[in-house]
Order: C-alpha cells, then structure tokens, then sequence
DNA sequence: CAGCGGTTCATTTTT
DNA sequence: TGAACCGCTG
C-alpha cells in the first residue's frame, strides 16, 4: 500500500523518483498538481523526509495556496513545515532574512508597475531625455529584458555600441539603478535577480539553503525565465533532486522573459534526467481535447505530445459568427442562460475568456443589462486602486524612509497645499543635502529662500508622519492603519466630497483595514513588512473570490483553471492573434506560435463546452472597426465545430485562405450536431465514443454507427471519399494514425479541407 | 495651488 | 472609449 496507488502509471513514475532530476511534461489536465502533491506526500509520509527539506516553487499564490491546501489532506500539520511559495515570494523572503549577509537593507520596499514608472519618470527628467526619444514604458520594458538577461548596468553600457540610442539607454539604466538603490526599493525583476547574484557571490550562504533544500519541485517550468532557472539550478546543484513539471505547449510568458529553453534543454542541463510525459487527459471532452490538438499542432516548436481523453465526444463545438462585438456579448448571455436552465450547472461554473482586459467591458454592459452576476479577475487590482495604494504609501515609507516615491504620492494627498512646485523644490533640496525627501522635511530651516506659507504647509506635514511614526512603534498593524485613514484627513476629504465614488473608496480602505486585522489573527508574525510584502505581491487572480459568479478574465489569467463551461470571445485577426504577433510573423512566423498556444491554453480550459465566438465590427479606440476571423479558426476541424451567424449577415474578406470556417446562415442553420465518429480499432489511443444519452437527441440516425471502416484501404493518398458536407473529394495528403489521423482532401471549386477521420463522415466514393 | 477643459494617445498578456 | 497629460485661469 503506498499512497501513490490511486495515480495512474505515468504520474506514479512522474511522483516516486525521488533521486535525481525528473522533467514531468505535463499536458493539459494531466494531473500536475496531483503529481506533485502526492510526489511531496510520499516523500514525507513514505521517505521520511523531513518536511523542511523539500521547497515547491508555483508561479501564482493561488496556485501556492491550492498546493499547499492538498498536501495538507495528505500529510496533515507537518505540511506547514514545507517550504511552499512563488518565486518572488520566496526570493523576497530570502532577501530579507539575509539582508545583513547581503549587505543590503531589510527594510527594502518592492516596487510594483505603477512605481517603477512614477521612477522612470523621474529619471527621464533628470537626465532631460525628451519623451519622444525614449518613454518611460519602452524604457523599463528594455531595461528589464536586460536584467533579465542577468545584465548589469555596466555589463549594458559596455555592450552598448555606437548605437546612440543603446547608449542613451545605458545611462538611463544607470540612474534608474541608482535611484532604486537610493530609495532602497527593488522591483519585480530584483527579487530574483538580486538573489542569484548574492547567492553567487555568497557562497557559504549559497550551501546553507542548498543543504536545507534536498528536493525541489518546480510548477509550471515552461515559464520560467532565465534568473529563475538559475536560481534552481544554484539550488540544486548539491542534492540534484530537482522535479520540474511543465508544458512546452502552454509557454505563454516568453514576451515576458520566460525561456522556452528551460525547458527544452532540460535533458542537455541534467543529462542523468528523467523525463516523463503525462498524456492522458482527466479534464475535457473528446471533441475539445481534439480541437486543441488539433490547434497546438501547427506549431513547430514543440517537443510533441498527443493528449488522449477516456472521457465520451461531448458536444460539438461552436463558433458564433457575431456582426458586432454587442451581439457577441448577447450571445454568451444567451447561451449561458440557456446552460443554466440545467441544474447540474451554476454560475460559477463558466467563464468568458478574452485577449485583451479591454474587451471586457462590452461583456460588462450586457451582463448589467441581464442582472449576471460576475466577477472580473484581473481588471483593477484591489491594490491596484487609488486609495489603497495612497494608505499603502504611508505604510511603506513609516518602514522605508528612503522611498520618495511614496512620499511624493501622498505629501499633497490628501490635499495639504503642497504643489508641484513644492514638491520639485523639495526634491532637489533633499538631493543637495543627500538626503531622503522625508529627512530633508527635518532641517527645512537650511533651505533658502523658503517661504513661510509654503514651509507651513511642509511642517504639517513632517508633523504629520513624525506622530504616525509614534503611532506605528505602540499601535497594532490594523490600528495603525486606522489612525493613517483618520490622522492624515483622508477620510474627512471623502466624507467632504459625499459622492458615491468617495463612498465606494472609504469601503475599499475599510476593507484594507479588515485585512489587516485578518493579517495579524493569521499569521505568527505580523509585522507590517511582511503585510507590505504579501500585498505587493499578490496578483489579481490571487483575489479571485469564490461565489456564485460567472468569471471574466484573460486567456493568461486562466492559465491552470479548469470550468465546465467556457467562452473564448474575441477570436479576430489583429485581436487574437494580436496585431503584434501577426506584424511580427511576418518576418518571423514563429511568432504567432506563443499566440497559439494561447489560444489552446484557452481551449483546454473548458471541460464540457466550448464556444467560441468573434466579431465582424468591433469598437475600438472609440470607433468601430472591421474585423476578420481568427486564423486560429481554421486549424479547428470543422467536423468538430458548429457554425452558428448571430446578428445580420456580414460580408468578410475571403481572401486567399483556402478553407473560411465559415459557412452562410442558411447553411449553418441545417448543420445538426455531427454524429459521433464510428467506432474504430484505434492504435494507442483509447477514445470511448461512447455518448451519454442524454446527447441522443444530437445523434443523427441516418449515420450507420456500426459501420467498418478499413482505413487503409479507403483512406490512402490519391482515393476519392465523399463527404456528408462537402461532397466528393480527394485526398492529397494524411497525418496521424488512428482517431487522430487527419486528412487534407481536395473538394470540389479547388476547396482543400483538413478533416479528422475521427469526426468526419467518410465514404468511398 | 487647484480645478477646469482641452488634447492626445493607447490596448497585449502579469509575477 | 477612456485615462493621462498639459496648459490656462481664478
């Protein structure tokens, strides 16, 4: 009896080598988490390997929390003595705990989005870099790739060449670092690479953690970016018991700096690995796990996997062509309403998923109009909103003085009479003096030439944050906040202004502060650094509330959920794939691959249903432009999708494309559900076509279920087949064997289609 | 200094 | 469409 009885061979496998590096190469609902929480189960409970040994790395907290909820069914208490986080949680916590080691100051704040640009903003000033040469998104957007790529400012400027531009760079990159280093703030791309060079350069610290850490798990490996891969790797390289479990087909961050090769070269890093592929599907219909595969295989960069499902066909597909993206959005309601008059399926149990955060709010609109509820994950973050982040800047620079940047966000909020002006001046003062902007506030009265109106307005303020300072030394955290919202005026001035908004934002702050309280009744130590920290790096889809709701979100905010029902909106050229990615594909088809893979993250979310839907004209930038399917589309066998038109006929383009998905309304409206494929001897492949009969009614009955068909006979290149759609034709060329063989055949008017035998009705002709 | 109105610009994706 | 930024006025 051993716990891992319940998983199948290959998760066994991926779960019980313990010694050396595994590489489990999960494919969509494969049962990752499942692998590597019993895999952690077995070493503790089975191994007897002291909990603390073992450190699980995930990408989300969510999926964090999610880990460390399942191992806790499995081994009980002794699951809070393992070592669970996100990267940046745990490198956070690192950098603090050795911040003497380091050499640097534990009070050190993190810098999210938003202030790393208010900084970048403030660099740009100071070295009077016109916004037309450089903004400050492109500016931080290349300077992280370059920290990315482990690069130092100076590493940066000596590559630099003659290239002007490279050069201007360089030198904002130098006072970028600078400044952040004067503020005592690191960003995102710090954390992780501050550590992997203290952890080089401090080696006995480097062995401590390498000791303490003799099995290493990785989540979601095929997003890891190069400071992280060396991060496990430094770790490793003692005990080089490393499992990473990832999916080379659901890489969806390389914009971001995540390396593909991290996962690719697995075998060449650690040639002792092992590699296990997990191929069997637990979460999707025959027909969605089709299409996906389908879909992911028109891309060529990939190690190759082919999931099979034991699950029954499902319904088909279908693809509502939409005139507008308003009808698009009546559509989902519409279909969701219908889904919802079936008991087995709530709200919560569907999601709408889109490309962009834009998109959403046409799907809003009509979901106010109908009275849905839904909740939209990744919109404004909690902390994201204004007055949270305003309270939050008290918090940050009463730990971290240093931090000018949440000084200027709150020295004139709310509103003390301190302008611009004030602040700029006050802001080269404290240069002068090599101070912080809150230090220099103590010696105003060295300051020329200030005037008194001015200097009052500065005093209240230094008054201000000198009794907060007081407050924070006897008060508890939830109470300190308390005092912040009270003490600065922030809740008179929206009390003064007594409009809903205001209400709405003195809610929000009470919520903060009901967090907080819930902070200090959960954890051991409370301290507002830590409370700081867990917020700054908690992401939108951490916040996600449970409820009966339906879900909006991005196909990345779906990246490792799962619902019953899910809608993929938006599938347009220029939208999805976006604009970038087919301008970019131009030179470099390769890049519409991380689009695709999108798309088939998306597809793979849904278990049971699967729409999909587009818009002829769309609103954007405030006016309504015209669209055309997504060529996604077409990589979707069409014996797997219904057509569906909503709205008025729309004219499209057809352009070159051989084979539009789509068929006119008169056509569709015939097309009934496809019958399931017949039965077939599949070689490897163990589909059960078996439909529940609850689908029966879909079953057209003229179709011959118990029909033979011979494939290799019938099926070779050069013979003619008909098609119950498209007629007779000919097949120019075949791929795959069993279900999943497809063929490509030449139909009449030079229409070349690509069918799935599996799906499609074929006869000899 | 604050508040206003006008203009411009942007839409990937997020730890 | 909207947020975000700019410049003018009181």
């Amino acid at each position: 009896m051993s716990i891992l009885d319940g998983l199948n061979p290959a998760q066994r496998q991926a779960a019980a080598t313990i010694d050396g590096p595994v590489l489990v190469l999960a494919g969509a609902g494969s049962g990752k988490t499942r692998v590597l929480t019993y895999r952690i189960a077995h070493l503790v409970r089975e191994k007897n390997v002291a909990p603390w040994n073992i450190l699980a790395v995930t990408f989300t907290n969510k999926a964090a929390g999610e880990m460390r909820e399942r191992v806790e069914t499995l081994v009980g208490d002794q699951s809070s003595d393992i070592h669970i986080g996100t990267f940046h949680a745990i490198c956070a916590r690192f950098l603090r705990i050795e911040a003497t080691a380091f050499g640097l100051d534990p009070h050190f704040t993190i810098y999210d989005e938003d202030d790393r640009r208010a900084l970048m903003r403030r660099v740009l000033k100071s070295l009077d870099i016109p916004e037309e040469d450089l903004g400050p998104r492109s500016a931080i957007g290349q300077i992280s790739r370059a920290k990315n790529a482990m690069l130092t400012p100076a590493l940066f400027a000596q590559q630099a060449n003659d290239n002007n531009i490279q050069r201007r760079l360089a030198e904002v990159y130098i006072a970028y670092e600078t400044q952040l280093r004067q503020v005592n703030a690191l960003d995102f791309d710090d954390l992780l690479v501050e550590l992997v060079r203290q952890l080089k350069s401090n080696p006995d610290v480097l062995r401590k953690y390498q000791e303490r850490f003799q099995y290493l798990l990785v989540d979601e490996y095929q997003d890891t970016n190069r400071p992280q891969y060396l991060l496990i790797q430094q770790l490793a390289a003692l005990h080089r018991n490393l499992c990473c479990v990832g999916d080379d087909d659901q890489s969806i961050y390389q914009f971001r700096g995540a390396d593909i090769r991290n996962i690719l070269d697995f075998e060449r890093d650690y040639p002792e690995a092992q590699t296990v592929r997990l191929e069997q599907n637990y979460r999707s219909t025959g027909r969605i796990l089709a299409a996906a595969n389908a879909v992911i295989q028109n891309n060529q960069d990939r190690k190759g996997k082919q999931l099979w499902t034991q699950e029954a066909a499902g319904e088909p597909l279908l693809l509502a062509q939409c005139d507008t993206d308003r009808r698009e959005a009546r559509f989902i309601v519409t279909t969701l309403r219908q889904q919802l008059m079936d008991p087995q399926y709530s709200l919560s149990d569907a999601a709408i998923l889109y490309r962009t955060n834009a998109q959403s709010r046409a799907l809003e609109e009509e979901l106010q109009r109908s009275g849905i509820n839904y909740i939209i994950v990744g919109g404004i973050r909690f902390y994201e909103r204004k007055e949270i982040k305003d309270l939050l800047a008290y918090l940050r620079l009463l730990v971290n003085h240093a931090d000018d940047i949440s000084l200027r966000r709150i020295i004139n909020t709310p509103k003390r009479g301190i302008g611009d002006t004030t602040i700029t001046g006050l802001q080269a003062f404290a240069q002068h003096q090599s101070l912080s902007m809150l230090a220099a506030l103590e010696i105003l009265d060295q300051w020329p030439g200030l005037n008194s109106r001015t200097r009052n307005s500065l005093e209240k303020f230094r008054t201000l944050m000198n009794q907060l300072a007081q407050a924070k030394e006897t008060l508890d955290l939830a109470n300190l906040g308390e005092t912040i919202f009270e003490a600065s005026g922030y809740r008179q001035q929206l009390q003064d202004e007594a409009s809903p908004e205001a209400e709405a934002r003195e809610q929000n702050i009470a919520q903060l502060i009901a967090d907080m309280t819930e902070f200090c009744h959960n954890e051991d130590e409370p301290t507002l650094e830590f409370f700081l920290e867990e917020k700054s790096l908690m992401s939108s889809v951490d916040e996600a509330e449970p409820g009966d709701a339906l879900t909006l979100m991005t196909l990345h905010s779906a990246k490792g959920l799962e619902f019953p029902l899910i809608f993929i909106s938006g599938l347009e050229e220029n939208l999805f794939p976006t604009s970038r990615a087919v301008e970019e594909a131009r030179t470099r088809p390769a890049a519409i691959e991380e689009e695709r893979r999108l798309f088939y993250v998306g597809i793979t979310r849904a278990r049971q249903r699967l729409w999909l839907s587009y818009a002829s004209r769309r609103f954007a930038y405030g006016t309504l432009i015209t669209t055309e399917p997504s060529r996604f589309l077409n990589e979707i066998p069409a014996e797997l999708m219904v057509v569906r038109e909503e709205g008025n006929k729309t004219e499209y383009s057809r352009g070159a494309r051989s084979s539009p998905p789509i068929k006119t309304s008169q056509q569709s409206a015939r097309i009934t559900r496809q019958a399931p494929p017949k039965r077939q001897q599949a070689k490897g492949i163990h589909y059960e076509y078996d439909a529940p009969s609850s689908q029966a009614h879909a079953i057209d009955p003229h179709i011959d279920h118990n029909q033979v068909i011979d494939e290799e006979d019938f099926l070779a290149i050069g013979r003619w087949v008909l098609h119950n759609r498209w007629g007779k034709g000919k097949i120019v060329a075949r791929e795959g064997q069993g279900n999943a063989m497809k063929l490509t055949i030449l139909f009449a008017h030079n229409q070349l289609k690509r069918v799935m035998v599996a799906y499609a009705q074929l006869e000899p002709a």
